[in-house]
DNA sequence: GTCTATAATTTGATAGAC
DNA sequence: GTCTATCAAATTATAGAC
């Protein structure tokens, strides 16, 4: 793709080849010549909008981080009740992931990389996800006693998992079951239904 | 740690560096330098023993695949019943990740990188996952009305998810929920009877 | 702002002594 | 087998013309 889509300035563009690159090779597989090709332009002025590879990678990681937690953290503090909360999670989750399928890999790898930088980064400007209330908010209803006696932790990891994970583990998942692209998709629109029925399955009383 | 583990020979030192060193950084971040310094030796000797960094990742790539892959296919084809298989499947995985937590970031993540590649040197020694049996195993329990109707599909989902997902998102989870590495490992620990039981209560008549 | 050409640095790989 | 020294290739970054 070397076509200059001119519908945007070159910062534009660079910032979109920047982002495709970065989020499917990561930082240490991406090479400016790929960004620059991808953008149609050439690799000096990469460095003319953004001093050098790391701060331009800086600027996409910051974006994409702020794409994955607070849409998280929006769920978990409101006075929804306790399945509407979990529906809406795995709902809007998985809806933003199938947009951009690469996002929990992508955000998932590079904290793995340096999970000091992410404080910094993420965690400083309030964005990091507060599970506390939606954590009490469990506690409540077992003591309540509509649900049956369960670890908040386990059943928040439980969620989180079950929805995030094929999108991680997408060509794992479809080779070994044989699905195609437009199946996964599919299943994947399932589970935003399949997952809260499960887990109200498991816990309801 | 640049000593010289004597146990080893030279070649027995540069596995286990290299092994240490892709499955933390990926072949992408990984450098020759660090898995020599690894070794206590130097880059020459890596050349001597293996051609190349492509040979010396290949080499590493199938052993942890081999551990990552053979173990689930010897539960799914057993002829065990289906609660007692997938506490099997949740209890072995787990404990092999507790030994090598790094296992399933770093398969996922070459997976990821090349698909192909992965087919032929991990699925074509007939090593892939055949989770044909347990999908079969899940209808004829449905038929049988032992469990509710549930797509065999999402069921494996869900059991691989909760199982593996934890591991791969290790630093974001211990971060946001303020655990230490010994309370990962002990809820980890907990998982292997949680998972189980999570299942049994949502899908069990 | 955008380009070409080139420098500087990093990294993988080899030559050759011991 | 193992090392030091060095090369070659890849990759990031800059200089300077337009």
């Amino acid at each position: 793709m070397v076509k200059k889509t001119k519908d945007k300035g070159a910062e534009g563009r660079i910032l979109a080849a920047a982002r495709k690159v970065f989020t499917t090779k990561g930082m240490a597989g991406a090479r400016m010549q790929d960004i620059a090709d991808e953008a149609g332009i050439n690799k000096a002025l990469l460095h003319y909008y953004f001093r050098d590879k790391d701060k331009l990678f800086e600027t996409i990681f910051m974006g994409e981080a702020q794409k994955f937690f607070p849409k998280i953290n929006a769920i978990f503090q409101s006075d929804d009740p306790l399945f509407e909360k979990m529906e809406k999670f795995v709902s809007e989750y998985i809806e933003e992931m199938q947009e951009n399928p690469y996002l929990p890999w992508f955000v998932i790898n590079e904290v793995n990389r340096d999970p000091e930088r992410f404080m910094q980064s993420v965690l400083g400007n309030d964005n990091r996800p507060k599970p506390a209330k939606f954590l009490e908010q469990i506690e409540k209803e077992i003591k309540k006693g509509t649900i049956k006696r369960i670890s908040p932790v386990h059943l928040l990891m439980n969620l989180i998992s079950m929805t995030i994970f094929p999108f991680v583990a997408r060509p794992m998942i479809t080779r070994n079951l044989r699905m195609s692209d437009l199946q996964f998709k599919q299943a994947m629109e399932q589970r935003k239904k399949e997952i809260p029925k499960f887990i109200i399955d498991a816990i309801k009383k």
